[in-house]
DNA sequence: GATAGGACTTCCAGCCACTGGAGGTGCAAG
DNA sequence: CTTGCACCTCCAGTGGCTGGAAGTCCTATC
């Protein structure tokens, strides 16, 4: 597959068309060549930046953080250091939302286990939502 | 405290004047009273509302839910199995995004401990980014 | 009563990372 | 040659806020 359509980069790499262009509008894909008709033809190259720009996303890497991770990727000869900078950190904002959720989803089991059903007047959830104190003081800056 | 300002409700419920005021914007608060010289002036009412509202959004529900548990609890009399309902999905939708969370944070880790430092041209993070088959092949809708 | 300066007001643009629709053109299969 | 999908551009919208500009009000101190 020497020259690829924009479908054909989509059905590759599980990027929506819409998406790709949007890359390129961006300055995240280099604009590709183009068919007589005007219509976008890639190569290899495109396939492979695609495919790492998708990945990092996958593992949660924001574009700014994805910026630095290409330009080290295109100088091969530095140093990763930087690279596992950005990993490590990324690892630890992973962890800080996996102790969030994890207390939001024993909170929610709690609340859901108090309703025994009947009215919402008497409904543990909508108690529980309704108490505002609670809510206030779970906030991660208070502790 | 019978009447608050924006800046007495912000400091008791955590929410930022700009927020509650965006909130009333959107239907979300009704709109209080107002000074003689226009400034907003709040009630209790409007208190337990914002907590009701705040405390949902630290649970991750979405305003969508919000409106639909906001509804249930102006109307005591109704079953509140609605409420179980949206609860539940809640948890069902937090264990899914604690499972994906889960399988990044381990990626990531097998990523960075396969780099032992050196060059970017023999970095295994970025070698691990750029190997778009596997991202491709991780994505949850093929498996 | 004057004044300083913070809290408040409205309006509007921007954030991130896309997504979708409208209205039109290209292209490949039958 | 026709059908009909894929593609094109342009632009507006998503969610849930956030922040800035430019102006007004309120309160504490002198």
């Amino acid at each position: 597959m020497r020259h690829m359509s924009i479908g054909d980069l989509s059905r590759l790499t599980g990027v929506k068309p819409t998406t790709i262009r949007w890359y390129e509008a961006e300055g995240w894909l280099p604009p590709p060549a183009r068919t007589e008709g005007g219509h976008r033809s890639y190569g290899e190259a495109h396939l492979r930046r695609l495919g790492f720009i998708r990945h990092s996303r996958e593992l949660g890497f924001s574009m700014a953080d994805i910026r630095a991770l290409l330009d080290l990727a295109d100088r091969p000869r530095d140093d990763c250091s930087a690279a596992h900078a950005i990993a490590t950190a990324q690892i630890v904002e992973i962890d800080a939302r996996l102790r969030r959720l994890q207390a939001l989803r024993s909170e929610l089991e709690r609340m859901t286990q108090g309703c025994e059903g009947g009215h919402v007047g008497e409904c543990r959830i909508i108690e529980t939502l309704a108490d505002f104190a609670h809510g206030h003081c779970a906030d991660p800056a208070h502790g």
